[in-house]
DNA sequence: ATATCTGCAAATGGTTTGCGGAGGA
DNA sequence: TCCTCCGCAAACCATTTGCAGATAT
């Protein structure tokens, strides 16, 4: 049972959109609205199916952050952190060096085969905090 | 404007519930099951609007997994990370020592104030992993 | 006494899905 | 042509919420 991906408009305006928004680590919504400047036909039911596939093969992150009752999608699938400012609500990058290896961490640390990952940490981001 | 608390046998039911099944991090609906032995008429509104309390008072812990659909809970506020078994679906407690204190890594890489962080390994649980 | 809490049931809202038609290979 | 993908709209389902009555203090 082969299953060919086919290459839709759709498809690679989806991820234009990801890198687009990879600042702001959009919602499904967001890269559906974002889309529509492209493909003002697009649906939101279609945006939710290639993210779904998209995450699935890991091409791209899918995190669920605290609080939000929505998942955010991320393009940059080169290891780093997030982080979220509990004031402004901003979902930010971080990057930890390579000394601090998070995964070999947890393998050390357990014995479990530890295959990623998801860090999220919490707080006030460096301009809500000087207010 | 004081808001005062009740202490309410639901509430102390669904705390017990909450350590009873603290080794499975339940959802609410079985949160809710589990308190039915003791209090059969709770109803899931009831079980979540306290869940949502205590999450926000940091009573409890709200895990968000990826691709589950729903929220888990955890009583241990003790400092401690998880592990998701993508096999068998198992969620587990991760001690990692002391020494690698990850919201401190988070500060000394980011101009951020960290106040608390969320971390999720996933993988191939020992059990699993064997088979 | 009275303000908070509960049970109930309806509403909410993000996400999924069935279907018939469109379109990539 | 063939089979996957899309748009549309309804379905799904975890969670929230309005309301009226119950109850803790």
């Amino acid at each position: 049972m082969i299953m060919k991906k086919r290459l839709t408009v759709q498809k690679e305006e989806i991820r234009r959109a990801l890198e687009a928004l990879s600042s702001v680590h959009p919602t499904a919504g967001m890269v559906c609205e974002k889309v529509k400047e492209k493909i003002p036909g697009i649906s939101l039911g279609t945006v939710y199916r290639n993210l779904k596939k998209m995450a699935e093969s890991h091409e791209i992150l899918q995190l669920d952050v605290e609080g939000e009752g929505m998942s955010r999608y991320c393009v940059n699938t080169h290891s780093h952190e997030h982080f979220k400012c509990l004031s402004c609500g901003r979902l930010m990058d971080i990057h930890l060096p390579p000394t601090f290896d998070v995964d070999e961490a947890g393998r050390l640390l357990s014995e479990h085969k530890i295959y990623f990952h998801r860090l999220i940490f919490y707080g006030l981001c460096k301009d809500c905090h000087k207010r």
